[in-house]
DNA sequence: TGTACATCAGTGAACGCGCGTTCACTGATGTAC
DNA sequence: TGTACATCAGTGAACGCGCGTTCACTGATGTAC
């Protein structure tokens, strides 16, 4: 098969026997698979990527370091979400922005958010990029959580990443159904009234007793 | 082979050609795998279980019906996990509790913790025991959260849970190590610390602002 | 500008593996008589 | 108490599949001369 006669996906960049660049579109073709809700493997990616199953080879190690690269792209996006909700002088709004934000992230891509946080990844030394860009969007939250409260804030990041993890967790397994709570509302507001919430409890300017 | 010869866990039960309750044993052999951080299918579960691999066909339908049956078990153990921090008479000390135990179930078992979860049993209606136990676990959280905020404990209980699930899963998938927080003190108590803080905001016998 | 050549990202065949699932079977158990 | 029999939870062979990985290869690209 040559797969410069038929392009795989219409709106593909021109293929040629020479790839332009076909780590880039392996990540994508991976994110497009999950974002269907396939599992991940080399031969599928390699499929949707329109190229031969040992092409990855080439820019990948095996399968779990193209998944290092899924993650370590989904972590820079969701940094790159958060920070856009950030409020200037309202240190406030700016932690329920990023926890809103992160809570839509995951529940706009459910299967990446899965993939980030997944066991495989555990060992993030053998994934240096991908360990840089979970720091990353955790030094987002903190930032804000620093700016909030001088000096402590770090008690203050850590629940509200707690929060928005857990609840994008939660709404995304589907397990808010077991809450008979008024969840009527989307789960992003749900998520920034209840960081609101915490926030009351650390009041800026000032480590709360 | 003949499994009555050689049984495969010295403390397994007396094993005979009609086993006495396999499908209780091939649960626990999936735990036992878990455990180990092995993945689950239906032949290694079987093996486990001194099980020719076509034994459990004769109790669960497929690999994700026995999934769901170790699921549900771990949903009841946890809430007897927590149920079991009931502090008779202090509502606030039991809801730390109950949140602690959370933590403590995910940080104990993992594996079960991420099976619980897992995107499989997503339609929970296919598994009937299992959304039963799923509700019957947020049930505790929930009728300790009302007993704590008569009639608003809904919203107290749904911060609290998603403060717990999401501390767990940060932890047992070791993004905590991101988070340069005084993370020294252990998770368990991390979690207590947080929902004591979470709890100030929410003033027992009335709905808070 | 043209030719020879090194590079290396692709191809496609091949391998062995574990998997889910099915099938006919077998033999232990319990019951009817 | 003994015998015939129905039940059904086990066995083990067999199937087809997708997978990760390897291998020799091929041909497009870019550079040296």
């Amino acid at each position: 098969m040559n797969h410069s006669d038929t392009l795989p996906t219409p709106d593909a960049p021109r293929a040629s026997y020479h790839h332009g660049d076909l780590r880039a579109a392996l990540v994508a073709a991976a994110e497009g698979l999950l974002a269907e809700g396939m599992p991940l493997s080399l031969r599928s990616v390699a499929k949707a990527a329109g190229v031969s199953h040992a092409a990855p080879y080439h820019h990948f190690a095996n399968l779990e370091a193209l998944m290092a690269a899924v993650a370590a792209r989904g972590f820079a996006d969701l940094a790159a979400a958060m920070e856009s909700a950030h409020r200037p002088g309202d240190t406030a709004a700016t932690l329920v922005g990023h926890c809103t934000a992160y809570v839509d992230f995951a529940l706009t891509r459910p299967a990446v958010f899965r993939l980030m946080f997944s066991p495989l990844l555990q060992r993030k030394s053998d994934h240096p990029a991908l360990q840089a860009a979970a720091d990353g969007s955790f030094e987002v939250l903190r930032a804000a959580a620093q700016a909030h409260v001088p000096g402590g804030g770090d008690e203050l990041a850590l629940a509200g990443w707690s929060l928005a993890h857990g609840l994008a967790g939660l709404a995304i397994d589907g397990a808010l159904s077991a809450a008979p709570v008024s969840t009527m509302p989307p789960v992003q507001a749900l998520a920034a009234m209840l960081a609101s919430r915490l926030l009351a409890n650390f009041p800026a300017g000032g480590a709360a007793g």
